[in-house]
DNA sequence: TTAGGGTTAG
């Protein structure tokens, strides 16, 4: 088929043709051809249709199908129904155009009704039916559709054809049934990059990572979406560096294949995971240049990245950006979350007003930020109002995340009883999410007796979460209950469940290092130790006291305040300290809660230091600077 | 005609 540049040029001479012999099916049949691929050519195809009921011309099979097809490209899949559905003798041609325009529209349930109409009329599936129903087979929840169109592939002897064979390669692979997609993808006479790349996805996605890698390696020819195929599957396994790696990889030269707009969506959230701004800033560079940043959902992506990687401003800076037309629910929502998790309750807020302002309707997603936002900020009144509003006035049904947002929102403001009664109250049963919410809640307002219920739920329906138990074990530190914290940590041993170490992590210079408590294995520890040692005499001058709560073991105080010294937090920081200029923002990940001794002393340290420290934990940001942070010590 | 995809709580 020639290029379609190449038809298009030929347009006007047809639609000049068109003219003289409005009688001639063949000419309509190659305008449609034409205009299935052009955009924005809905109102012209509408009136070559008119134009061809008024001459009287007969759609024959190939002439409704490529009408079809051109209604579905633009979208206006109600025409291509219609069109299916007054045909008194509708062809497979004709099934198929409507399928694939399902397909378009990515809504599997339709493409499965069309199929299902084509096969009660009796018409053949063929190769060009297949590749599409087995995609929306590979989009349900339930693998069992796609094993049955399997059968019938079978018994039409298709199943080794190149584009159906790939698609259901696809499918299992999609469905986690790596045997059934590896079975095939061994047995097929040709294996076409799809059948590779459908492979490679779908090992990443049940997290065999290796076994990937080895496909990566051997496959004959990559393309870009083999690629990109890696560089997600490396991100959606939390290895944000490898994702990383192969994105340099991928743009050094003598690759022959390039990153497109959807391999910059994939990396940028492990920039997001790593916390990498420098490298995250690079490739928004890169998409400028390639024009990948006109994209709705690279631009979704940005500020999603800018977000995470501390920068609020840049986020929003992004968010201007993007037309008010490509303000999508999920534009908004990343807005509304970033608010959010940098703690800015009241904007979080009135960006959910202004999306409402501007006809989005709200879906799920906005509410979990917009409450958790509430929740971070103590803005209860609101966070409740909100609540109330979301199945009343948007229609929105409360899911787990919404309870657990409340409950964290009335346990955190310290209304635990409320935050129970709501709990025994709901109309679904409270999952982990809730019960994990009302435990912290009990760690921050010391209520033993609730905690020991919501521990008791979480040791049952996540038996292997070690953080519920060292939460309880460390309330009963507290509480200097050391019977109690001996059981708790011998059970864990029991189970060999192993507290997961805190570890901290900052970019300088487009360089990651990472610390963990107690580490002394960086090239510049005496300096950093040197650096902490003389901190808490100058921190004391300003009036600190160091807590030593947060050191939960039965030891001595002097002990205690010596293993706070050596928090991963506060290694990165003074690392930060020794290696920036002054003046500098610093910018630390870490993997656990910021521990509330680092983040009064995160405080000193942006005064002394005269530095503002934006840490992101794993809940969310905190910025100090000039002594305060912006949590406003609500976290 | 098939393959890679942005926002989600404690």
């Amino acid at each position: 088929m020639p290029l379609l540049p190449e038809l298009q040029k030929e347009l006007p001479a047809l639609l000049r043709s068109l003219h003289q012999s409005p009688t001639q099916p063949l000419l309509y049949s190659s305008i449609f051809r034409i205009l299935t691929r052009t955009q924005n050519s809905l109102r012209r195809g509408q009136q070559l249709h008119a134009l061809l009921l008024l001459h009287g011309v007969c759609l024959d099979p190939i002439l409704s199908a490529r009408l079809a097809s051109m209604y579905a490209s633009s979208g206006d899949l109600r025409s291509s129904s219609l069109l299916l559905l007054n045909h008194p003798d509708p062809s497979s041609l004709l099934f198929n155009s409507l399928i694939r325009g399902h397909s378009l529209r990515g809504i599997p349930t339709d493409v499965l009704s069309t199929f299902h109409a084509m096969l009660s009329r009796c018409h053949f599936p063929d190769h060009f039916t297949y590749p599409f129903v087995l995609k929306a087979c590979a989009d349900l929840p339930s693998p069992s559709t796609g094993t049955a169109v399997h059968s019938l592939c079978l018994r039409q002897g298709l199943e080794l054809d190149c584009y159906v064979g790939s698609s259901l390669i696809n499918m299992y692979a999609k469905c986690g049934d790596l045997r059934s997609a590896h079975r095939l993808f061994d047995v097929m006479p040709v294996r076409d990059s799809s059948s590779w790349n459908a492979l490679i996805a779908g090992y990443m996605m049940v997290g065999a990572v290796k076994v990937a890698e080895h496909l990566f390696d051997e496959m004959p020819k990559r393309n870009v979406i083999s690629w990109t195929a890696m560089i997600s599957g490396y991100t959606q396994n939390g290895s944000a560096d490898r994702a990383l790696k192969v994105f340099d990889e991928m743009r050094k030269e003598g690759t022959e294949v390039n990153p497109n707009w959807v391999t910059v969506i994939s990396v940028l959230p492990a920039c997001a995971h790593s916390a990498a701004l420098d490298q995250g800033e690079s490739i928004h560079e890169y998409a400028r240049s390639m024009g990948f940043d006109s994209h709705p959902i690279v631009q979704i992506a940005l500020v999603g990245m800018y977000a995470k990687c501390g920068s609020l401003l840049k986020a929003h800076h992004c968010f201007d950006q993007i037309p008010e037309k490509n303000k999508s629910v999920v534009a908004w929502n990343t807005m509304i979350t970033a608010y959010s998790s940098h703690g800015r309750g009241e904007e979080a807020v009135s960006s959910f007003e202004k999306m409402i302002s501007s006809g989005i309707h709200p879906d799920a997603v906005s509410f979990t930020g917009l409450l958790s936002g509430c929740s971070h900020s103590g803005l209860v009144d609101q966070g409740l109002k909100y609540f109330d509003s979301m199945s009343s006035v948007y229609s929105v049904e409360p899911t787990h995340e919404h309870y657990a947002c409340l409950v964290d929102l009335l346990g955190r403001a310290g209304q635990l009883e409320k935050a129970m009664k709501i709990i025994n109250q709901m109309k679904i049963d409270p999952g982990p999410s809730i019960w994990g919410a009302l435990l912290s809640a009990c760690r921050i307002h010391r209520n033993l007796e609730l905690a020991e219920i919501a521990a008791k739920r979480l040791f049952v329906l996540e038996p292997g979460n070690s953080g519920n138990y060292i939460l309880l074990s460390n309330m009963y530190a507290e509480a200097k209950n050391w019977e109690k914290v001996k059981k708790l940590r011998s059970l864990l041993r029991e189970k060999g469940m192993k507290k997961s170490p805190g570890c901290s992590w900052s970019e300088i210079n487009g360089e990651s290092y990472s610390f963990f408590t107690g580490d002394t294995s960086h090239q510049q520890a005496a300096e950093i130790y040197r650096l902490l040692k003389d901190l808490p005499e100058k921190m004391k001058i300003e009036g600190y006291a160091p807590d030593t709560s947060y050191v939960l073991h039965d030891v001595s105080e002097e002990e205690k305040e010596c293993n706070l010294a050596a928090h991963s937090e506060k290694l990165a920081i003074a690392f930060g300290i020794l290696n920036t200029i002054p003046g500098t923002t610093l910018r630390v990940t870490k993997n656990l809660r910021i521990c509330g001794d680092c983040h009064t002393a995160a405080k000193f340290i942006s005064k002394i230091y005269e530095r503002e420290i934006i840490v992101r934990d794993v809940s969310r940001f905190h910025h100090f600077r000039d002594g305060v942070c912006s949590c406003r010590d609500y976290w």
